[in-house]
DNA sequence: CGGTTACTTGATGCATATCAAAGAGGGTGG
DNA sequence: CCACCCTCTTTGATATGCATCAAGTAACCG
């Protein structure tokens, strides 16, 4: 794959000022990263820790497994998180777009592979360096504490989804977060970019590529939602969430 | 509910030496929970902050959407994390043991409710004054940061088995689990005791009671396990980890 | 324009849910 | 100590939501 390392200064974010120390204070996404808790003396110093990547659609970003050296940010693009079972069958445990934070909770391992979902850039810390420099700094433990939380919030909630609920509210559910993280990352939420296909959705509501595809067909019928050109427009906000929130499908007209 | 509120002194770890200011000192169940991390000196702190609280069986210790005004420590008994849909569908988002911790990674309302599932003993601490009071203090900072990364661990290998598994890999998988968190918490790991019904591993696993029940039948027709009494004994632990990691069962043989 | 990949749609099957009822404890009062 | 009731569990019969199998169709790309 002709994915690179670059020192600093060749991606978009870094361009502009030239100076290695300024990498993380003119960083576009810093607002929406743990970065943001540090102060502009510490940037200066994470800078020097920051390393940036490229990848294309498809590559691998970390190894199933593979020992967990690096802490990424992601700066642009999409990734999934995924994990494969002997017998072939995939899971997909995440998505991570422009802003969220890959390895964070890593213990010795990844657990879990990365992959592009697109053409991404990566700001990569080395993790041993990066606890090191602010093993004492309080506002960055709470940062990166938050953001564990904020992870494991989500990971339960979608236990429940996947534990009690029907596709129909899966997907639903899904297409709101989708909407939701677009806005918290400064987005409109509707129409809502789709980088992942049908069979990752698949493997992340616990469905097949055809339970998705027939429950969005029933979606854009029913005129919730309108679809084309890999993104979902949201129609009724309000019907969507009644039928993520377990309201019944009224009954299908015949005449229409 | 005859659920009492004790300033220290009257649960059994307290007891013995009822000066208040040992509470944590002298706590049986330090050693598995974030305590640990704390020195001496905090430890006394720690203890006059600590306040006893007893549940018997049933008792909701936490409501759901409750304000997260406090963080528990489990030091006896055995509860679960639930939350209910307005349909009536329930899901249990977890179970929590001796030197386990609730409430750590919550924002600013619990979201699931915590109930006994036998007689529980906690060590509530409120919140803003735990916080406050290691605000600055390094290794608690970690201790609770490492207990978090741990459960969204888990929180993310359930997602994975709740998405991809099958009912028999789900029980065992289960079974497997239970055994490894009592043997961490220095019991052995077989016999397991079960204090949650059948209703409850329904709920968790994303099946419901009657599946619970054939599927723990047919593992003790094979041999895998024997039952009794809220308990189980994993008489082929490799037998059922295999199954766990999604091997064929046996052709069933006609004559046994 | 042909080949490739991703998506959609239809027919059928199966794992698990649902419905129903029969045990198995387990506590309580007579 | 037994009879009764209550709750939990097991087992059986049937239903169903989603998976699987199998074509088609659209989008994409060299």
């Amino acid at each position: 794959m002709s994915d690179q390392v670059h020192r600093v200064n060749r991606p978009a974010d870094a361009a502009r000022g030239g100076r290695r120390d300024l990498a993380c204070l003119t960083c576009t996404a810093r607002g929406m990263t743990f970065c943001d808790a540090l102060a502009a003396g510490d940037l200066s110093q994470l800078s020097g820790l920051a390393e940036f990547q490229t990848f294309s659609r498809g590559a691998v970003v970390i190894d199933e497994q593979a020992p967990a050296k690096a802490i990424y940010n992601i700066t642009r693009g999409a990734l999934r998180r995924v994990t494969t079972f002997a017998d072939g069958r995939q899971a997909v445990v995440g998505f991570l777009f422009r802003g969220d934070t890959l390895g964070l909770d890593s213990d010795c391992r990844h657990r879990f592979g990365a992959e592009a979902l697109c053409e991404v850039t990566v700001c990569r810390f080395q993790r041993r360096k990066l606890e090191a420099m602010f093993a004492e700094t309080v506002c960055y433990q709470e940062a990166v504490r938050q953001r564990i939380s904020a992870d494991l919030r989500a990971a339960e909630d979608h236990m429940v989804l996947l534990g009690r609920r029907r596709a129909i509210e899966r997907v639903a559910l899904f297409l709101i977060a989708l909407a939701e993280k677009q806005r918290a990352r400064g987005r409109p939420p509707s129409p809502i970019r789709l980088p992942m296909g049908r069979e990752d959705i698949a493997d992340y509501l616990g469905l097949t590529i055809e339970t998705i595809s027939r429950t969005v067909t029933r979606l854009r019928a029913d005129r919730l939602i309108s679809c084309g050109n890999g993104q979902v427009m949201i129609i009724d906000p309000a019907g969507l969430a009644a039928l993520a929130d377990g309201a019944d499908m009224a009954p299908e007209v015949s005449g229409r």
